[in-house]
DNA sequence: AAAGATTGAATAATCAATCTTT
DNA sequence: AAAGATTGATTATTCAATCTTT
């Protein structure tokens, strides 16, 4: 009849549990192979790399600690305490943020950017054939685009303060 | 010229690098919030939740411990790890493999069902209103289809493995 | 009072090594 | 010898509290 609940059974089976699951089997299973490549060739965490490659990628080689950590996914924090230990390895060091003295700056050093570098044409090869493999041209630019519909509708936030997102593709 | 390599700053600002960054931005950007609410509902952290909804859709409500790890993204000592937790918890229990004495089975336990079950529909109205919010109908299908895609072309061995990807959609 | 950043305490993840069974 | 599972040691991450500046 209608309006009859749902039985536990049919809850537990619902398609859009099985899109979900498959959502983040699929992030995982294309992720953490990805992960294990970059560090390998890099020769730093995966989370380090991605914290080189956004300062690489950014005016000045800098970022304020507050956008990294939401760019790289961290806490304030977890960043801080990343970034400890990539001044201790050379890599970033901390400026006096010029506008506001509440804020530091994270600066890519050169170790940090030659680091970046030499990873860079591996990582993009690794890149570029996962996503050739995986898909046409066509297939690449429709995922795009969903990709960035799925961000925009759970965290509308999150495109403005995006370096890699919200421009270029 | 021809064969000329490519400049560091042409590598660092590659589109498939931004692709590549807006995949992983996108898909925290979609599983954090997530994550965070599927935590307010149930009581128990996201990867609890998970393993004990992979649990609750598995035959027997059984998987063995080695499946469990691999379908919840974490190592065998994670996992261990995890299952003792819960199972102090009293949410699983641990059973002997009938088949294979090296092994054991991770057993949804009545209080693990009824916590899954209460926070499920919850969970599945977040889900229902996060696809639907960013998608068509039509661009969901397109979506799982890509995500398929992706996962099988990474990682070629889960999709056999997986109670979520391999079946229904 | 709120925002940016850091610190202490606690939690959870991993690798390498170990043990049992196949 | 290899696979499944567990344990010890280490590392990384988070929450809550704190400090400075706006």
């Amino acid at each position: 009849m209608a309006g009859r609940p749902d039985t536990d059974e049919q809850l537990l089976l619902h398609p859009y549990l099985t899109t979900m699951g498959l959502l983040v089997e699929s992030f995982e299973g294309f992720h953490a192979p990805m992960t294990r490549r970059v560090e390998d060739s890099s020769g730093v965490s995966s989370v380090w790399f991605g914290i080189l490659l956004r300062l690489a990628r950014s005016p000045g080689h800098r970022l304020r600690m507050s956008d990294l950590a939401a760019q790289a996914s961290l806490s304030a924090s977890g960043l801080t305490r990343a970034v400890d230990r990539m001044v201790a390895a050379g890599l970033v060091e901390r400026q006096a943020c010029p506008s506001d003295r509440r804020g530091q700056e994270c600066v890519l050093t050169e170790a940090g950017e030659a680091t970046v570098l030499a990873a860079l044409p591996g990582h993009l090869a690794h890149v570029t054939e996962a996503f050739e493999t995986a898909f046409t041209p066509e297939e690449l630019d429709q995922f795009t685009v969903l990709m960035r519909k799925l961000r925009d509708a759970a965290n509308p936030c999150a495109a403005v303060h995006s370096d890699f997102g919200s421009e270029g593709g």
